[in-house]
RNA sequence: GGUCCCUUCGUCUAUCGGUUAGGACACCAGAUUUUCAAUCUGGGGAGAGGGGUUCGACUCCCCUAGGGACUACCA
């Protein structure tokens, strides 16, 4: 079976790590086997949408590596629709109401305080063909109900396993508006039909949703795809996620700077029982892609697992990679330097301060004036590799320091710092001139 | 109020009736002539609670507690 999967979002706010992880998994799915990854603008809810959203959502996708063999825009898809709905209205599955939102949401309100589940009683079902007909007369418009068969719809989900749904415990759900829009149900559905999508994969928050799609699937005559439906994330408290999500868009990962693949690590092993490590690139990640893999509870989302993995990628970024935005930063100091920092980033602009650490300007912390002036002394006049540990050879010879007492002072000499880079590679690069002059207490 | 899902080390998880309950990350300790990073070695650390079923339960059933989702003319 060939693999065609969709990201549907709707273009009303910037992506967060909610929704890329319906992107991530379904790329990764479509991936794993060959298949198509297609991306779907849901921008059904022309009021809500923006082409600057819409735009955020490429973007972001883009940054993540999160490519598309498609790209559909719902809003310019109204007369397919209009077609379904229309054998939809044939059948008698989709019936006109004319409740108004305020009257809904009065009756709602009476059947909750009577302890009652507040489900649409399908009044509008008992309308006659006059009342309908005087109702329009009135120049009244109606919103379209579909009507559920009200049974059971089960299907295997590729990571809940045996599912089912009882649609006689939900409402009618409204498939057009009143203003004539259709809402996200009939376009799915729809779209996942005539674009053969052949698996539906989403957050658990959709399970419900699926019970009345399989019913419109086969309403309209067609085989409803196959579903998976991952749990979602939660917050460190183990308190849902959503309430933070608008701190956590993809926009301000990347201004922060983080790295995309450690974006796309993090989502796509949370919760997984594959361990959660950095992967060179998501076609590593797609590889060792498989549902059975995911978990069926929440999982929590730590941001702190994000730096670490961030770190990670840094750590093994080789140098040809690095360049160009070394260059952009106007840190460039070639590939010895790069080799020898990298494992010390935690974020990729933390390279500048390493790189003044090499060209200057430091200003040296000097405790023992006489230790580092007899350290100077014994300098080599030749930087060649072995050059630190000479020197520190000799320099424990001639003063009897030695472990801490013997490098700290050397490093806090030559760095301004207690901590940094392995001091080897750094003098090196640091050089004679320079390190003369640090130790002479002189800023360079 | 109703429906559905979930609950194993701090975290993510393995286990699919009989295990010293395993791994990864984190943490702690040690090693690698200082620190940071990396690496290696070792260590502590778990079945929400209560009832059943069974020779035997983390595993099956029920109840309770906690968490999540859904219950829109949002998606």
């Amino acid at each position: 079976m060939t693999v065609k999967v969709r990201f549907a979002p709707s273009p009303t706010g910037r992506i967060h790590v909610g929704n890329i992880r319906a992107a991530l998994t379904n790329w990764l799915f479509a991936h794993r086997h060959g298949g198509v990854f297609v991306l779907r603008i849901d921008d059904t809810d022309l009021e809500r949408s923006t082409q600057a959203f819409e735009d955020g959502i490429e973007t972001d996708l883009t940054w993540l590596g999160l490519t598309w063999n498609e790209r559909y825009n719902q809003s310019k898809r109204f007369d397919i629709y209009q077609t379904a709905a229309e054998r939809l209205k044939a059948m008698g599955k989709l019936y006109p109401c004319y409740e108004t939102g305020e009257e809904l949401d009065r009756r709602r309100k009476v059947q909750l305080s009577r302890g009652q589940p507040p489900i649409y009683d399908r009044a509008a079902l008992a309308l006659t063909p006059d009342q309908i007909a005087a109702l329009n007369a009135e120049g009244r418009r109606p919103h379209w109900r579909f009507k559920l068969d009200g049974r059971r719809v089960k299907w295997t989900d590729l990571v809940r396993g045996e599912c089912d749904v009882d649609t006689t415990s939900m409402s009618d759900p409204v498939l057009i508006r009143e203003d004539g829009a259709f809402l996200y149900t009939l376009p799915s559905v729809v779209d996942d039909l005539e674009m053969g999508i052949s698996h539906v994969v989403r957050g658990e928050d959709h399970v419900t949703n699926t019970g009345v799609q399989i019913e419109i699937f086969e309403a309209l005559g067609g085989t409803a795809p196959i579903f998976g439906h991952f749990s979602l994330l939660v917050g460190t408290d183990g308190e849902a996620l959503s309430k933070r999500l608008g701190s956590m868009s993809i926009m301000d990962m990347r201004d922060k700077g983080f790295e995309p693949l450690a974006v796309t690590s993090h989502l796509a092993r949370l919760g997984t029982s594959d361990p959660l490590e950095a992967m060179a690139s998501l076609e590593l990640l797609s590889e060792s892609f498989d549902f059975s893999k995911l978990g069926r509870a929440p999982a929590r989302y730590d941001p702190a697992d994000l730096e670490r993995l961030n770190a990670q990628v840094l750590h093994a970024m080789p140098y040809g990679q690095a360049k160009p935005r070394l260059e952009a930063l106007g840190v460039d100091l070639g590939e010895a330097f790069w080799l020898a920092i990298r494992t010390n980033l935690a974020m990729f602009t933390d390279v500048t301060e390493l790189a003044r650490l090499v060209a200057g300007p430091v200003t040296p912390m000097i405790e023992d004036a006489d230790f580092i002036a007899q350290a100077l002394a014994l300098l080599p006049t030749e930087f060649d590799d072995n050059v630190w540990s000479d020197w520190v050879g000799a320099v424990k010879t001639a003063t009897g320091a030695k472990g801490k007492g013997l490098f700290q002072p050397l490093r806090r000499a030559l760095t301004g710092m207690d901590h940094g880079p392995e001091m080897g590679p750094l003098l090196v690069l640091i050089g004679r001139e320079r390190a003369a002059a640090r130790l002479a207490g002189q800023t360079a």
